[in-house]
DNA sequence: CTTTAAACCTGGTCGC
DNA sequence: TGCGACCAGGTTTAAA
């Protein structure tokens, strides 16, 4: 469900909320995630207070006085603040019980993750081998250029490899690709300097789009209130097939890129 | 090493 | 209405 704007806004929405409260407690109700939920989660961080919550890649780590909860929400995870105890529906699998409030993590499909990192351990194996931050400084378009060197795969592969640069899903890499005019098909080796530039641009733009409008709610997102986001109203491509490009008229066109849905305008983009 | 495909899991939609 | 096929905001793991 979520990528990086969506969790982002997640992130944002809940930390207020979040930090300076103490977990009491952690009810599991369903381990079996994409990685089983650790037995020992509520020893590990039960009466420890929360003093932020940060975002690298898709992930969310909230951070408590003696190390990380590592979450990830997969594609159709959730994870709400609830201020008030209210029943817990299936697929509501984990309530942190804070000494106000419960921290609510649902997911329908289990792709996502709970995982406690202790303070005293250096790095993890699921984040440290992951491209920069496409909102940070080291994602530049030089960097693009060098990452891409050689490269035979299709463009949108490239860019949505977490190796390369973190947090551009499907949807993202659809619309930056258009944004750029570029063929999602093209070889990532192929690309001159100025079209490297182009899409360097309009990943951060497109990104930085969604974040304002609080995500892209296409089935099931919502954020850390329950309110879904409003990025779809501004989706050009994902999901138009068989509708007219909004810069040309040409029908857009759906192709499997990746074993990933990709859409596309085959005269703007080349 | 690079690239591709299968796998994880549930639920909604579409066509017959 | 029922049922199977197919699709979905992701990522790891195995295989080519």
């Amino acid at each position: 469900m979520p990528e990086l704007p969506e969790v982002e806004t997640i992130r944002s929405g809940l930390e207020p909320l979040l930090v300076h409260k103490t977990i009491a407690d952690v009810c599991i109700r369903q381990a079996q995630l994409r990685y089983r939920i650790p037995a020992d989660l509520a020893v590990c961080v039960s009466g420890q207070r929360i003093t932020a919550l940060q975002r690298r890649a898709k992930y969310l780590l909230l951070q408590v006085e003696k190390g990380t909860i590592l979450i990830h929400l997969g594609m159709t995870g959730s994870l709400r603040y609830l201020s008030a105890a209210q029943a817990p529906e299936r697929h509501d699998h984990l309530d942190f019980i804070l000494d106000k409030g419960i921290l609510r993590y649902r997911d329908p499909r289990r792709f996502g993750l709970v995982l406690w990192k202790p303070a005293t351990e250096q790095g993890h194996r699921l984040l440290d081998k992951l491209g920069p931050e496409p909102l940070g400084d080291a994602f530049t378009s030089d960097y693009l250029v060098r990452k891409g060197e050689g490269s035979k795969r299709a463009l949108k592969s490239f860019i949505m490899d977490n190796h390369v640069v973190v947090g551009v899903g499907n949807i993202y890499a659809n619309e930056a690709l258009f944004l750029a005019r570029l063929h999602p098909l093209r070889p990532a080796g192929g690309l001159s300097q100025p079209e490297w530039e182009a899409l360097h641009r309009h990943i951060i733009e497109v990104l930085q789009k969604a974040i304002k409008a609080g995500g892209t709610t296409i089935q099931d997102f919502v954020d850390g209130s329950g309110k879904p986001g409003y990025f779809q109203q501004q989706l050009l491509v994902y999901g138009r097939d068989k509708e007219p490009c909004t810069e040309c008229g040409t029908i857009l066109q759906k192709q499997v890129i990746g074993q990933r849905s990709s859409w596309f305008c085959p005269a703007c983009q080349s």
